[in-house]
DNA sequence: GGGTTCGTAGTTTTT
DNA sequence: CTACGAACCC
């Protein structure tokens, strides 16, 4: 055992799988009072000094991971100065560099909850713990702060936001996704001009949407700051709107008032308020200045503007011993279309950051020589970029790149189907080192067909994020409502007919009428007394539970536990609301009542069943109408509900940050509870694997200061968590379920890497992406650089897949002549002796534009080469999709291709036909087509 | 108030 | 082509 020691901890409860951590207990903490958590009793934050021990193993590991490490690359991981800025191509091991900075910090004894890395997503996040979590033990991994700027910002507001003035926000605030925002406007639209037809309503509303996010993104911290038309001006789509509506502004500060009282954040507030918190209350600042000594960001060039703010702001500048490392790389970046800017790796950041020290990282470790010249080509289209540092390649060998034209679409997704095929039996790979990447996610259509019909298992990265589906939208309203009753209108409004109860257009109508009347909105109507309702206590509300999961229903006698709201409004404003309204009425506070009861008392897992059941909502999509699509609805809510059995994946990690700050984590304390839990003879008739939650003393009031310890307190962060987390459902199945193609578009694949590469669809209009009339001259360099990140994903082989004609929605009548892309042709030239071949007999010749003028902007739909008339009567391939017969029509293009690279032996130069227009391949008649 | 049928728009990338 | 929304009918 290596100890380090004079390392000072604080007291940690032992969590399940820990094992290394010699615990100290503090006497007198078994029964954590709930107020202490806002603000601490002193004698909480007793430091206990303790010492950290790597097993030999561990350390082992740790040390061995830094010697892998090559020079450059350690110097940058161990660089001592308070600023850091690691410049680097793709696949030079910034990832890499990244987790040996934390591993080298840790073994230096740095305490896990000082250091914070911000990544790109939350699955880079969870890979990086994971992976520290090998080298260093899950128990010191588990206290890295680790996250997203947004779900960092949210833990953040979580513990301080209600320290910021004329916030107006709670810490239990909800975050409002897109179609919340949209909601919201449409409300602001409406009330601002209200004849507007709906359907030009809902347009403009986003719209404006967007273009309100646009300008936050630009500017940090909008949100209070008086709009100026220099700020509209310097957002396009704002400027636009502007001189349409010369009240814009106004549109902004209303739909921000809307939100607030809902107590609801968007994605950009997340971050904008955040950086008014730190820049308004110096103690936010400096506890967490105090608290993360060591600053790590990856994908620095995609940051924007609050972003970097936000760096600012929290770099422990002022500390001593602490530090700023950011990696990124400015050819990689693809961001700029949602505001970020590569200026803050670029020039910034070493102007911000006094004595920053910059490194490179010159090797490339992840590609054959052959994929990385094809990339540098494409890169190089229109002149190389100022500061691009060329790459060498590590690996030895040719890998295999090679262009394939074909005839559309359909036969592209055939042709990299019999494709993965043979890589499979020919070539021993494995499909999860396969990797098919387009531009646009519709094109993953006939991938997928393809895919499916040759029973190759597939996985679409990217499609819709879970919490935007709508049966876990609908029950995270449930959940918001349940969380926020008289406060979170669009939750209600989202649901209130959902399924239908009697409350309709009409109804709501009137009701809506009777809350403006009184000057409050619908939520405070109709559930402003739930927060004085006493929650029901545990021998009302455990028969009621049983009940719930027997008939699947909500129990009638519910409804008689609280006051019946709709028959008194309908009586005291005679709005003659039918017996269904108000049966419904009755029904839906029940079933909030009962919800949050459930909170309080059991589990955030048995929350959302007993709403899912008792709202009558799991019946309506068995017995709805929805056809195909029940099955999946029903096993999205089974993944949300076992995801709220799983606290440990969503409970905040960091506890309330005012007390972690100086090291002490809450959520200990809460998994201590629940552990001494467990042993109690309490049964659990909605979820037998769920540990009850401390329950609070008093109930019947909502605990939204306590930070998370009852029940109901909880559920904020389980909502945090579902609506930031794209892909829940990527369960670790058992390892077969891991052996499947990745499908995903060109920005989801940065970051990953992958033995084989499909890049389809390399054609102008799409690579780079052209839509009609493109808002004149849009800078298509970020385009070019998208290109870039695609290809150099690719280890050992890269295919690169064009058509003569294409159909964007899969229409075989609407396809239209296509154009390879104008990147292709520095892709061929500059990886020297790439195959080139075609499946179809048409001709095609790269389009012979300069190279320097991006401004030819044909698209693919327009500028149509001539058509080969010798297609006529090839009529190709209908069904490539499903079996492509060995020997037949794909396998014959070997026997005609000029070169067969194959991994390590690749590519011999020379052979190649250039142009490759002459490289086709004569069809064979081949049998089954 | 609820369910059906018809019409039309979507064609960028995402926390 | 499909998915979603808005009339339209019961
Ligand atoms: N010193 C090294 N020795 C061996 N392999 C390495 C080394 N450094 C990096 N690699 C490997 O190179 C590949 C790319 O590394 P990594 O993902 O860290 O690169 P990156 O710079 O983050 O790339 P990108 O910018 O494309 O995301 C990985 O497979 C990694 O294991």
């Amino acid at each position: 055992m290596y100890a380090h020691s004079g390392l000072t901890c604080w007291l940690r409860l032992p969590s399940s799988r820990g094992i290394s951590l010699s615990l100290v207990q503090r006497p007198g903490l078994k029964a954590p009072a709930t107020k202490s958590f806002k603000s601490p009793s002193k004698d909480l934050n007793v430091p206990i000094v303790q010492n950290i021990t790597l097993s030999d193993a561990q350390y082992k590991k740790t040390q061995e991971y830094l010697l892998s490490l090559n020079e450059e690359q350690h110097k940058a991981a161990l660089c001592s100065s308070p600023a850091v800025r690691v410049k680097a191509g793709p696949g030079s091991g910034k990832t890499r560099v990244v987790t040996a900075r934390v591993a080298h910090l840790l073994s230096q004894g740095i305490s896990s909850s000082g250091i914070l890395v911000i990544t790109f997503t939350n699955k880079a996040s969870e890979e990086l713990k994971e992976r520290l979590g090998h080298l260093l033990g899950t128990n010191v991994a588990k206290d890295i702060s680790t996250g997203t700027f947004h779900s960092v910002c949210a833990r953040i507001l979580r513990s301080y936001i209600e320290d910021l003035p004329g916030a107006k926000l709670k810490s239990d605030f909800t975050i409002f996704d897109r179609d919340d925002s949209d909601k919201v406007m449409r409300q602001v639209v409406d009330s601002f001009m209200g004849d507007t037809p709906a359907k030009e309503a809902n347009k403009l509303a986003k719209e404006i949407v967007s273009a309100y996010s646009q300008m936050r993104n630009q500017h940090a911290s909008l949100h209070d700051v008086k709009i100026t038309s220099s700020h509209l001006d310097s957002c396009n789509s704002a400027a636009g709107l502007a001189t349409k509506f010369r009240n814009l502004p106004n549109f902004f500060s209303e739909y921000t008032r809307l939100c607030r009282e809902s107590n609801g954040l968007d994605f950009d507030d997340l971050l904008g308020v955040t950086v008014a918190l730190l820049q308004k209350v110096p103690q936010a600042r400096e506890e967490l200045q105090q608290r993360w000594r060591h600053i790590l960001v990856d994908e620095f060039q995609d940051t924007n503007s609050a972003q970097y703010h936000l760096v600012k702001l929290i770099s422990p500048s002022s500390v001593s011993n602490g530090s700023v490392f950011v990696v990124g790389d400015p050819d990689q970046a693809i961001y700029e279309w949602r505001g970020a800017n590569p200026e803050n790796m670029e020039n910034q950041f070493e102007l911000d950051f006094k004595g920053c020290e910059t490194m490179f990282l010159n090797c490339n470790y992840r590609s054959f020589a052959p994929i990385l010249g094809a990339a540098e080509g494409v890169l190089s289209h229109g002149g190389m970029p100022k500061l691009h540092q060329p790459l060498m390649a590590v690996r030895e060998g040719l890998g295999h790149v090679e262009h394939v034209h074909v005839e559309h679409e359909r036969e592209e997704a055939g042709w990299v189907t019999s494709q993965i095929r043979q890589l499979k039996s020919k070539e021993g790979s494995k499909y999860e080192d396969i990797a098919v990447l387009y531009r646009t996610n519709l094109q993953s259509r006939s991938f997928e067909e393809s895919l499916t019909s040759a029973r190759i298992p597939f996985r679409v990265l990217g499609e819709k994020p879970f919490w935007q589906r709508s049966e876990i939208k609908d029950m995270t309203c449930y959940l918001r409502l349940t969380s926020n009753p008289s406060v979170d209108v669009v939750a209600l409004n989202a649901i209130i007919n959902t399924p239908s109860r009697g409350l309709g257009a009409k109804t709501l109508e009137k009701l809506q009428n009777v809350a403006e009347a009184q000057g409050v909105n619908l939520a405070q109507l109709l559930m402003g007394d739930m927060r004085k309702i006493p929650l029901l206590d545990k021998q009302t509300l455990e028969p009621l539970l049983a009940e719930v999961e027997m008939t699947k229903l909500l129990p009638d006698r519910t409804c008689d536990l609280l006051p019946d709201i709709g028959s008194t409004l309908s009586k005291e404003h005679q709005l003659k609301l039918n017996k269904e309204a108000i049966k419904g009425l009755k029904q839906l506070r029940a079933l909030v009542l009962l919800a949050r009861s459930t909170a309080y008392h059991r589990t955030v897992a048995g929350t959302v069943k007993v709403l899912e059941l008792a709202s009558g909502y799991r019946q309506s999509v068995e017995e709805g109408s929805q056809g195909d699509n029940a099955p999946k609805k029903l096993r999205n809510l089974d993944i949300l509900h076992s995801v709220a059995g799983d606290p440990d994946s969503w409970a905040s990690r960091d506890g309330d940050l005012r007390n972690t700050a100086k090291g002490f984590s809450s959520q200990d304390l809460i998994s201590a509870s629940g552990g001494t839990g467990r042993g109690l003879a309490e049964v659990e008739m909605l979820d037998g694997e769920e540990r009850p939650l401390q329950s609070e003393p008093s109930p019947g009031m909502n605990s939204t200061a306590g930070g998370g310890v009852s029940g109901l307190g909880q559920l904020p962060w389980f909502l945090q968590h579902v609506s930031l987390m794209r892909e829940l459902d990527e369960l670790k199945d058992n390892a077969e379920a891991q052996q499947r193609v990745s499908l995903m578009t060109l920005h989801t694949s940065k970051g990953l890497e992958f033995r084989n590469v499909f890049f389809v669809g390399f054609e102008d209009g799409i690579v780079p992406l052209i839509r009609g009339q493109d808002e004149g001259a849009r800078n298509l360099d970020e385009e070019k650089r998208l290109a870039y990140v695609g290809i150099t994903r690719a280890m050992d082989r890269l295919y690169i897949l064009t058509a003569t004609k294409r159909s964007i929605l899969g229409i075989p009548s609407q396809r239209k002549p296509a154009t390879p892309s104008r990147y292709l042709k520095r892709l061929l030239l500059t990886g020297a002796g790439i195959k080139s071949t075609s499946t179809s007999s048409g001709q095609f010749s790269l389009h012979n534009n300069n190279d320097n003028d991006d401004n030819d902007n044909s698209p693919f739909r327009g500028r149509a080469k001539k058509e080969p008339s010798s297609r006529q009567g090839v009529r190709t391939v209908t069904s490539v999709g499903s079996a492509v017969k060995p020997g037949g029509f794909y396998d014959t293009r070997k026997e005609n291709a000029t070169i067969t690279g194959t991994r390590g032996t690749g590519v011999s130069k020379g052979t190649t036909n250039f142009p490759i227009g002459t490289a086709n391949v004569k069809k064979k008649a081949s049998n089954g087509w």
